[in-house]
DNA sequence: TATGAATGAGACTTCATTCAT
DNA sequence: AATGAATGAAGTCTCATTCAT
C-alpha cells in the first residue's frame, strides 16, 4: 500500500542476493583460499555490504561451506559412466575421463579451493574442508565401482590402489594445469591417464588370473 | 657439559637466531600457507619478538620465499640417479620415486608449503611462489633428462608428456597422503608410479620406432 | 531537555562521529603535523575506536585530506572585498586584512596545518597538502584580482609581485604570532601589512603612468 | 704501532662519522620534520648502522638540535651589517637582505625544519625547537639593532614593530619560494621587502620627528 | 670507535562480527 | 530482507632505543 510493487529493480530478493554473494565467493576464495578470502573483499566483490552477508551466512566458514556445496552436484554429475552400448570400457572409462577434465578446465574454482583447503592444517579445521572431503570420497568410491566392474578379477586391494592413483593423477594434472595454463592440454593428458589406469588394471587383473 | 654456558642468557647469536625463526616458519606455513602465517604465531613458535623476526627479513614474503629457499637443495639432491651398474634402467627409475617419497614422507612442509602456493592466485604474488615454481622447473627437467636418457627413442613431444605426467602423479599422490595420512604407503605407490610411466614410455618408444 | 535521550548510549549516527572524528583530527593535526597525528590520538579525543575513524575514512591521508577540506570555505569567506560604498580603497584592503587576522585568531589550526603540510617534502605527497595548496592558489587568485581592481594602473607583473609579497607578508606574520603568542596583535600587524602593500602598490602605478 | 697508519679509506673517524650523520639529518630532517624523521632512514642515508647514530647522539631530539646547532653560525653570519661607507643606509640594508635570501637558497633545510619545529605544538618540546628560537631571536635583535641605527628617530615600539614585520616578510618570502620554487626569486622578492620596510621606517620616523 | 642483534611499544590498517534500524 | 555504523582483536611493520661485543 505504501509503496506500489511495480516492478522495481532492485526489490529485495534474497535468492538472487545469496547467489551474488556464492559467485563472488567462489571466485575470491578459489583464488587465494580460505585465509585469504575476507568478507570485506566479498561484499565488494558482489556489491551489496558485509553486514548482508551475515544475513545470508552465520559466518566465514559457513559460507565457505556454502560455496563448496554449491559445486558439489556438477562435479558429482561428470563422474557419470556412459551407457555400456556407447562403446568399449577403454572407450567408456576415457569419455568420464574427458567429461571432468572439461568440467575442471570450465569451473577450476571448485577443486582448486578444495585442494588449498585439503592440504591446509589449521586448528580448527573449517566445515568446507570436511564437506570437500565428503565429496570427493564420493567421487572415489564412483571410481572404484568403476574399476571393479569394467575390469573383472580385480581384488579390493588392487581396486584401492588403482583408485588412490587414478584420483591422484587426476589431481596432479589439475595442478599441472593450473601452473602452467593453457600450455597443458587437460582433456589430452586425463585421457591418457584413464588408458595407462587401464591398462595396469587389466594387466593386474590377468596376473591375479594367471 | 658439552657447551661451556658462554650463550649467557640470550644475546646476539644471529645465525642461529635466524634458524630457529626459519624452523618456526616452515612448520607453521607448512600447515597453514602463506596467509594463515601469521609473524605472532612463528614469533611465539620461535621465541623472539616479531621484532626481532624483521630484523632478519624484509617482510612475511621474504621470510616465506626464504622458507623455500632452504629447503632448496635437499629437495633437488633426492632426485639424482643412481649410478648405469646399479641395475636396470627400470630400478634405477624406482630407486629415484622410492627417495623422492621418501623425502616427502620426511619433510612434507616443503611440497605442502609449494603446493599451495602454487594453487593460490593472489594479486600480488608471493615471491615464494616464483622460487619454487623455479625449483619445480629444475625438478622437472632432471625428470625430463632420465626419461629421454633412459628410454631413448622417445621423441620430445613425448618426453615432455611423460614429465609432465610423472611429475602430476608426484603431485598427486602426495595430496593423496596428505588427505588419508599413513593409509596411504607413499613409497609403494611412487615406485608403482614409476614403473606405470616407464612401461608407458617403452611402449611409446616401441610404437614410434616401428 | 533541548533533546530528548533518543540517543540511546552511542548508536549510529553516522554525520555526527564523522564530525566528532574530524574535530578531534583538527585539533590534533593543527598541533602536531602529518606524522604526528596518530590515529590512536584521534580515537583517543574522539571518543571512537580506531577501526571507527576507517569505516568514515579511508585511510590517515584521506582524513587529514578531510579536514583541510571542512575548513575550506570559512577560509575563503575571509577574504571577500566589502561594497565599494563602505570606504576608501585603502580602507577597504584594510577591512579585508582585519578580517583575515581575525579568522586566523579564532581558528589558527587551518593554516598551521596548512603550512606544516606546505613546508614538506615526503616521498609520496599528501594529499592534503595539495588540497591546501589549491585553496591558497584561490586566496592568492582573489587578492591579485583585488589589487588590480583598487590600484588601477598596475601592470600585470606588479600584480604578481605584489600579491606574493601580501600573502608572504600574511603567511609570516602568522607564524610570528604562533610563535610569540599574545605578545603580537595579529589585527594591527595585517594591517600595517594591508597599507605598507597598497602605499608600494599605488607608487608602482604612479611610476609607471609617469 | 699495531696498525701503520698509512692513508686507510676506512679508519675508524668519529669527526668524519658525526658529520656524515649530519649531513644525512639535515637533509631528512629538512624534508619530513621532527617526527618524520626516522633514525632507520637517517642511518640509510649515511651508510652507518643505527647503532653508531647512538654513539654519537645521546637520542633522536638530541640530533635534532645538533642538526639545528650545526646551521647556527652560518646562518646568523648572514645578517652582518657592512661597513659604513659601503654605501648608502638603504643600500646596506638591502646588501644584508640579499645575502640573507641568497643564503636561504643554498642552504634551505635549517630554515625549513627550523619552522616546521616553530610551528609544532607537541606536549614535550624538542630541544632543537627551542635552539631554533634562540637563534632566531639574536636574528631578531641584530635587525632591531639594524633599524635603530640606521633609521634615527624611531621610538623602541617603532622599532620591535618594524623587526617583527621585516622577519614576518622574510619567513613568509621564505615559504612562498618553497612552495613555488624558482618561480619566486627570492632575492629580488627580499630587497624589495628590505626597502618596503626601510621606507617605512623613515616614514614613521619623519612623522614623529614632526 | 663502532656495530649486529634484540626488543617493547606503538604505528597504520584490516579482520570477522554484531546490532539497531 | 537488508544495511549503516560500530567495535575489539589481530594483522604487518616501523619506531626509538639498548646492550654485549
Amino acid at each position: 500500500m505504501t509503496k506500489p510493487q511495480t516492478t522495481r529493480k532492485k526489490r529485495a530478493n534474497g535468492v538472487e542476493s545469496r547467489q551474488r554473494i556464492l559467485d563472488a565467493a567462489v571466485e575470491i576464495s578459489g583464488e587465494r583460499g580460505y585465509e585469504g578470502t575476507s568478507i570485506a573483499a566479498v561484499s565488494a566483490a558482489c556489491g551489496l555490504p558485509a553486514s548482508s552477508i551475515y544475513w545470508h551466512f552465520k559466518d566465514k566458514d559457513d559460507l565457505i561451506a556454502a560455496v563448496i556445496e554449491r559445486s558439489f552436484d556438477t562435479w558429482l554429475a561428470a563422474f557419470e559412466l556412459p551407457d555400456e552400448e556407447s562403446g568399449t570400457p577403454l572407450e567408456r572409462v576415457t569419455a568420464v575421463a574427458g567429461n571432468v577434465a572439461k568440467s575442471l578446465v570450465d569451473a577450476p574454482d571448485f577443486l582448486r579451493l578444495g585442494l588449498m583447503l585439503a592440504l591446509e592444517r589449521r586448528p580448527a579445521e573449517p566445515r568446507g574442508r570436511t564437506v570437500f572431503l565428503q565429496v570427493r570420497d564420493i567421487a572415489r568410491a564412483k571410481i572404484a565401482e568403476m574399476a571393479a566392474s569394467l575390469v573383472p578379477g580385480l581384488d579390493e586391494e588392487s581396486v584401492q590402489i588403482l583408485t588412490t592413483y587414478a584420483v591422484a593423477g587426476a589431481d596432479g594434472l589439475f595442478v599441472q594445469r593450473e601452473i602452467n595454463g593453457d600450455a597443458v592440454d587437460l582433456v589430452a593428458m586425463f585421457e591418457l591417464h584413464a588408458q595407462l589406469v587401464y591398462d595396469a588394471a587389466t594387466r593386474m587383473a590377468a596376473r591375479r588370473t594367471a
